[in-house]
This record gives C-alpha cells, sequence and structure tokens, in this order.
RNA sequence: GGCGCCAUCGUCAAGCGGUUAAGACACCGCCCUUUCACGGCGGGUUCGCGGGUUCGAGUCCCGCUGGCGUCACCA
C-alpha cells in the first residue's frame, strides 16, 4: 500500500480562516496517523491575490498551532518547487500535452460577446471554437496571442467519483464547463494545478472544504485524460457562525474573530485554538475533550468526521481556554499572560506569579486580565449603594465602625503575608462578634470599589500591599462620612 | 434557477433496526462559600415534515421543506 501523503493548499492571502485551520489540521493528523507526509503547497496562481509575506505568515501560523509539514516551500522535499508560481513551466507542458490528447484546446475569447467577428472565424469561446479544425485554427490562435487553454468537457454522459465522507457522487457531464486550465498569464488555474501537483506530489488522499465538489469532476476528468491514478477525496463540511439574529451562515467576521491569529491575539493559547477546533466536525468517539496534539494524532480517524457544518461556539472554546489555563502551573500562566498585564508598578509586578494564580481560574482568555487587575492599580470611584448588602447585613452605616477597626488591626502588622493576613484579620472577625461576611463585604468595597474580585480580601490586602490598602481604607472613611445620613 | 451536499437538545455531538436517545458547552435551580470564581448536586418535550419497508425506524427507501455550496482567466 502507498504511503498515505496529505496536503494543505492555502493560497497566500496574509489570513489564516478557522476554517482553513481545521483544514490543516486535518489533513495533518491523518497524515500522521498513517505514518504519512504532510505537505505544504502554496497556491499563488493569481497574481491579483497576491501578499507579500504571506507564505511566512503560514508557516509560523501553522508553526504556532504546532502542524509542522514534511515538505514545503522551506521544510525541503523532493517534489518541489512546492510554491505553484515556480512551477509554471510544468503546467504549460501538461496543457501542451492535453491539447495532443486531445482534451483540451487554445482558445482567446473571453464569451462570445468579446468576439468581433473576425474573432468568431476561428472561434470563440466555450465549444465554439473546440470543434474547429485545429491546425488552421490554432495557428490563427497563436498568431492572436494571447490566449487561453480550455478544457475539453464531454458533452454527454456523468463523471462519478468517490467521496469518503459522502460516497459516490455523480455529476452530469453537461455542467461542466469547458473551463480555463492555463490563463492569458500564463498561470494555471486553480482546477489545472491542482490535479497536476497533487499527482506529481503523490498525494494519496485530498482533504478540502465541500465547495470543491462540483469541481471535483472536472479534476477527475484530468485524472483520466492523463491516465492518472485517482487519489480518494475527503471534503469537510463548513464552519458556521450564528449571528445575534439567529442565523447560521459560513463563518465570518461578522460574528467576532474568525482567523487563528485574531484568536491568538484575543489571548487563546494556540493550543486551545487547536484542541476546539479538532472537535468541530470530529468526534473521538468517546468523552474526552481536551486532547494534546499526540493523543489527537494517536485517537483521529476519518470514520469521526462529520458530514454537516458545525457552528463555532465562542462559549465552548471559552470553557476549554478556561480548562487549559486551570491545569498550568501559576509560573507557567504568568509566562503566557505576561504581556497581558500590562504596566505594572514595582509593587505588583513583583506578584506576577501571585496575581497570575487567582487570575487562572476566573479568565477564559488572556485579554480578560486588564479588567480583572485595573483596581489594583486604580482605585474605582467609590458608590454608597456598593455598600449596602443585604445577605451579609452590610450597610454603609456600620461599614463606618468595621473600617475603622480593621485598619487598626492592620496598622500593627508588619509582616504583610497573606498568612499573617489571614490569622489577623480572623482574629478580628472572632472578637468583633461578626459575621466574616459583613467584615469582608466592607473591606471589599473600600478597597477595591468593586463587587467582584479576583481573589478574596486577603488576597487583595496582599496584592495592595500595607500602604495603598491602609490608605484606600482611610479615604473609604472620609467618603463615607461624607454621606449625608439617609432619614 | 440548474446541479450537488447536508439535516439528533440553543451549540458541539454519540448513535450505525430493538437505547430510559450518551457526554460536553451554554442556560436554569439548589448546595458549599469570604463577594465573584472554583467545586458539588439536580433540571429540560432534542431525532424538520409526510409517506413507505419492517414484528419493530433517530437509524433503511422515496417525496417535501429548510440550510449550505457551486455555476470565474478566485482558490
Amino acid at each position: 500500500m502507498n504511503k498515505v501523503r496529505t496536503r494543505f493548499a492555502p493560497s497566500p492571502t496574509g489570513y489564516m480562516h478557522i476554517g482553513n485551520l481545521r483544514t490543516a489540521l486535518y489533513a495533518y493528523l491523518f497524515a500522521k496517523s498513517q505514518h504519512g507526509d504532510f505537505i505544504l503547497r502554496i497556491e499563488d496562481t493569481d497574481r491579483a491575490r497576491y501578499v507579500a509575506d504571506a507564505v511566512e505568515f503560514i508557516e509560523k501560523t501553522l508553526a504556532s498551532a504546532k502542524i509542522i509539514p514534511d515538505e514545503g516551500p522551506h521544510n525541503g522535499g523532493d517534489f518541489g518547487p512546492y510554491v505553484q508560481s515556480e512551477r509554471m513551466k510544468i503546467y504549460k507542458s501538461y496543457a501542451e500535452k492535453l491539447i495532443e490528447l486531445g482534451y483540451a484546446y487554445r482558445c482567446f475569447c473571453n464569451n462570445d460577446d468579446d468576439c468581433n467577428d473576425d474573432d468568431k472565424k476561428f472561434g470563440g469561446y466555450n465549444r465554439t471554437c473546440r470543434d474547429l479544425d485545429r491546425e488552421e485554427l490554432e495557428a490563427n490562435i497563436v498568431a492572436r496571442k494571447p490566449y487561453v487553454i480550455r478544457q475539453k468537457m464531454p458533452l454527454t454522459g456523468e463523471t462519478t467519483f468517490f467521496d469518503v465522507l459522502h460516497g459516490n457522487i455523480t455529476i452530469a457531464n453537461s455542467e461542466l464547463e469547458d473551463q480555463v486550465l492555463l490563463k492569458r498569464d500564463g498561470m494555471p488555474t486553480y482546477n489545472f494545478a491542482n490535479v497536476i501537483d497533487d499527482h506529481l506530489m503523490k498525494v494519496t488522499h485530498i482533504i478540502r472544504g465541500t465547495e470543491f465538489i462540483t469541481s471535483t469532476p472536472k479534476h477527475v476528468l484530468l485524472y483520466e485524460a492523463f491516465g492518472w491514478e485517482i487519489p480518494t477525496f475527503i471534503h469537510l463540511a463548513p464552519v458556521m457562525g450564528k449571528s445575534a439574529d439567529g442565523t447560521v451562515s459560513k463563518l465570518s467576521k461578522r460574528h467576532g474573530a474568525t482567523s487563528f491569529n485574531d484568536l491568538v491575539e484575543m489571548g487563546y493559547l494556540p493550543e486551545v485554538i487547536t484542541n476546539y477546533v479538532a472537535l468541530l466536525g470530529w468526534s473521538p468517539k468517546s468523552n474526552q475533550e481536551i486532547f494534546s496534539m499526540d493523543e489527537l494524532i494517536e485517537k483521529f480517524s476519518l470514520e469521526g468526521l462529520s458530514k454537516s457544518p458545525a457552528v463555532f461556539d465562542y462559549n465552548k472554546l471559552d470553557w476549554m481556554s478556561g480548562e487549559y489555563f486551570k491545569a498550568m502551573s501559576d509560573e507557567d500562566f504568568a509566562k503566557v499572560a505576561d504581556k497581558f498585564f500590562g504596566e505594572l508598578d514595582e509593587n505588583l509586578a513583583s506578584k506576577k506569579v501571585y496575581l497570575g494564580s487567582l487570575l487562572k481560574t476566573r479568565i477564559s482568555k488572556l485579554s480578560d486580565i486588564p479588567a480583572q487587575i485595573k483596581f489594583l492599580q486604580v482605585m474605582p470611584p467609590l458608590d454608597v449603594e456598593l455598600f449596602t448588602n443585604k445577605r451579609n447585613k452590610v450597610t454603609a452605616e456600620n461599614s463606618v465602625g468595621i473600617l475603622t477597626d480593621a485598619i487598626k488591626v492592620l496598622e500593627n502588622i508588619s509582616d504583610w503575608t497573606v498568612d499573617e493576613l489571614h490569622e489577623k484579620i480572623n482574629a478580628f472577625v472572632t472578637e468583633s462578634g461578626l459575621k466574616m461576611g459583613t467584615i469582608m463585604w466592607a473591606l471589599r468595597i473600600a478597597l477595591s470599589g468593586q463587587k467582584v474580585t479576583p481573589g478574596g480580601v486577603i488576597e487583595i490586602l496582599y496584592l495592595l500591599g500595607k500602604n495603598i490598602s491602609i490608605e484606600r481604607l482611610n479615604s473609604a472613611l472620609i467618603f463615607l462620612s461624607n454621606i449625608p445620613k439617609k432619614i
């Protein structure tokens, strides 16, 4: 049996859509699970769409997703070059060959309207010039450069191909146009280059999106014309997005971030994105959801692939992301979180690992961090209402006493550590005869101006440090004393 | 519109003729609790519709409906 070889063949747009990334992932996982090769090939035959540095961008993105090609523009391999624009001579020779074989012909008009009367004598577009006397025609056409080479489709009958996911798919040949194989500028079209390269590069399994199902018969006809072995097709259902109005459509900008890189910038770990995306359209048929790349390779199989489109669910991504953070050590988390902390003062900067330990269980992406820690750097404006909490029996009035006493306790603490704070605060609560919740609530509000904080009061005190903590408590006291008493 | 593909909870999905139709996310409720988070427990009319086939259909067949794709010198 032939060694399995799959490929990922993006056009260099400088943008890695999640759907593309998933296609690459599946092609990679399948190849690796079969101990085969995974090839990266750049399909840059559309000069108008060329984006500078896009190849490097694609390679970097794949690398960050841990998808490593065995062959590619910068990975070596025996079947290069792996950039289509560098293979023009190859395509040309195969196109000429096809003409000799009688499966293609030269033509120079885009459509019948493009042709003037003179042109029409030599045939215009699509099936006008295909059956004219070839020698006479070609001499004239070649003289009239630039021309195009079109594939000569059978007018009757049907073409059937096998798809692993969909079984046999049959399309009537009458549906197929005499498509362009070689463009005026000498570049091949996707539908041509693709077939030539997949054959030359010995690709055994073509894994790509469903949008290519309808053009596959054209490819099959090409393989047959050359007498080449037809590879196995696997057409993947698209990744969809859900809009606010509930409608579902192919994932696009209006659904939020859609590229791998957008997601990374938002602070999702690359391994989280691959893990999540792997499960979008593929099921391991077990209850496992968290997978390392090695596990994915081990568990991957074509049977788990889904035929129907999958909606990208940010909720689930968030959950999965949180699971990864929770599983990380405080040190590792602090490392990946580092650039999201922003500018920290000396005190906080020295407590990053500790801060991270509090943060990692309550965020779903790293970009949530700035909002979570802002109050540590800048005290938000106080609001009396915040001091009122029914469940904990706190009011703006009784807060005054609590804060006053707390300040005294805190001022006497010289060893400002979490343990020490814990001990002293506990003692203070016991002594006061009040509920833990009552005291903590008042303190939290005074210290943070928020009902919700990452970590409890003890942790905030520690993070803020002695001076700032006491300062904030005093300010809160002043604030409360200036509130007109309720009647 | 022609052609093609698809159709199980809101979402990802298991299921491959006989199941109380898994599990996860989200949601809701309760518990725990130093707020939030974390954690624990529990909850929900899910097989698009209509015909067949069969003792028996989410599973097979047909039709319908709906969604998506495709009809480029884009990939």
